[in-house]
DNA sequence: GTGAAAGCGCTAACAC
DNA sequence: GTGTTAGCGCTTTCAC
């Protein structure tokens, strides 16, 4: 017995009367046709018998790898997670680590702390084999993750798709999917609620193509957070005069249901007055009154994916270029779900 | 330079020419007094030079300890961060755990599948020193726990609180607050979403000591999640007759949202028909239309104030008894947010 | 103050 | 098939 309790593999193997490589063998299921029947047999109810189990540390430590993936998420707050988006794609995450025999380790960052916290010494400390990256938009600086040499994922960061690995939808084609939806509808002025540049560079480029439309994105404001910069929003509709306030709102699940709520106290409704679609499908838009129409990735699916892009990458060893490649194969679509908050325009 | 590519404690003291015992004090800074400051500058610069850290599973298995906490979350489904208090509760506890320098795995398991894994083996296996497990309430049989001899804490579970170490809030104070509140209001009829026969129990049995009030639960339904359930009590509340509805409903955020979303269907409103307090709070409560009044615990707190118990009881070497004593000292108390779900009756 | 040495529990190469 | 052996990288006595 082992100073901590648990049973180890040498007093196994001299209950067993054997070796401890055999028991080792044994434990590992690499045993076939390389240990007795008989032994075999012996070793294994002797392993039932005890509970035993291989210690983690010591295995890590001879195997030179720890099975264990971080999930790292960042955000303006600590508090990533009341996104229901992230908490979905750890879930995701979480679930498929486990079906593939690793452990899960997770970090929440602020915006603020990540590039310093992104430095080769702080990600070795983890003891982990590769690391996953998700959050709204932080800043990031390619060189910085490059640097540290350790296979990593970026879920999202979609214009760093050519220089680092990233697990990305691909925004161009959905927002024309997204276009061509509300364009057939009968919506011509249509609100986005994205404050990233690049973002709603990309929307508008492609809003030309469409005949008469006129897109408008959020001001920016970094001091407000999305349900605030929404009731400034609901504000901003309730003042316009009525033939210039948009008819059809894209945003999150946040943006959406906050906006709608806001814009309730000024009189106006959903979807009389305003059609909204929400690209984040979370339950809080399934059950908002009134339920929300979204055009979402499966965000489980997406931390599930991660784990397996992950796991190729540090299993075949791959190299930066091969990395970024295998993730580009691997891009999410986003799935309609048709509910009760859009509706024709005459 | 190790076979893993990263410098060792070894490769330092060799530059340092010093021994390795050395160097290891001066990176657990133990060094005071006990280490000659020239040398202790040499190595210090060493460090920060060639990024020296220490590797997690060398040291685990040298010190017996892992510096790691599991977060177990059970629910009916494998998804069960969906709701949105879980990923608070998590939240909370994987920032406290950086704070206190341990590191956060999480483990999603289904109910059905949570006896069959909460063994010694499978808890062994995750190399941590202590874990903590939340989610709905699934069954657990308190042998079943005390027999892993690891440092747990239950995060909910109240029944179980005399005989495991459970941080939970304290119901029946609870259930006598959102009482009294609602009785002040006038309100005569409340409807509760509780499923679980303890809870229900708890709650009539308090209720007799408020002279008009009747109590009435969900029906359960192992067969329907909670939005179908909010489903098919909205039907129920619609075919009734009109003075024998209820006229206040508590649940959760999910079971309240879904509520008052089927119940607009056809044709009530909320609070014009039913009050509606929710007693966990989210973005999603808050954001709903209306905003729903919440009385509900802290989150991120419960699962931060967790981190801390649990150190308590690994560093303190504290057994079942004191763990329990120590963990009944925790008990979280629900707060209000006042929001529009609510109307008082004439 | 410093360093030698033993050991944590397991893996894996290799010789038998 | 089986056992020997040499680590993995770090901590921790204990003698000097």
């Amino acid at each position: 017995m082992s100073k901590s309790g648990r049973i180890t593999i040498r007093e196994l193997a001299r209950l067993a009367g054997v070796d401890k490589s055999i028991v080792s063998k044994v434990v590992n299921g690499v045993s076939a046709g390389q240990v007795s029947a008989v032994k075999q047999a012996r070793i294994e109810s002797l392993i039932q018998e005890h509970h035993y189990v291989p210690q983690n540390a010591a295995r890590s430590l001879a195997r030179r790898c720890n099975h264990q993936l971080a999930f790292l998420l960042t955000g303006p707050t600590q508090n990533s997670f009341a996104n229901s988006a992230f908490s979905q794609i750890l879930s995701g995450f979480a679930q498929q680590c486990r079906n593939l025999g690793y452990q899960c380790q997770v970090l929440s960052i602020e915006s603020a702390e990540l590039s310093a916290f992104l430095q080769p010494e702080n990600l070795y400390r983890l003891g982990i084999d590769g690391c996953v990256l998700a959050g709204t938009n932080s800043e990031l600086c390619p060189e910085n993750l490059t640097a540290i040499r350790m296979p990593f994922l970026l879920l999202g960061w979609e214009y760093l798709r050519d220089v680092l690995p990233v697990i990305s939808r691909d925004s161009s084609r959905e927002y024309r999917e997204m276009l061509d939806y509300g364009y057939s509808l009968g919506h011509r002025h249509i609100m986005y609620d994205s404050i990233s540049p690049i973002s709603q560079a990309r929307f508008q480029k492609l809003a030309v193509h469409y005949p008469g439309v006129s897109v408008e994105s959020c001001p920016a404001d970094s001091q407000l957070d999305e349900f605030a910069l929404a009731a400034r929003q609901a504000s901003a509709y309730a003042a316009r005069p009525a033939g210039e306030r948009p008819t059809l709102l894209w945003g999150s699940d946040h943006f959406c249901c906050s906006f709608a709520t806001h814009l309730r106290q000024f009189g106006f409704s959903c979807p009389g007055d305003i059609s909204i679609v929400s690209y984040s499908e979370s339950w809080s838009a399934a059950c908002y009154n009134p339920p929300l129409t979204t055009y979402s990735l499966d965000f489980r699916q997406w931390g599930s994916t991660a784990v397996e892009v992950i796991l190729q990458i540090i299993n075949g060893g791959l190299d930066l270029a091969a990395s970024i490649e295998l993730a580009n194969h691997h891009i999410p679509r986003s799935i309609w779900q048709h509910r009760q908050s859009v509706c024709r325009l005459s």
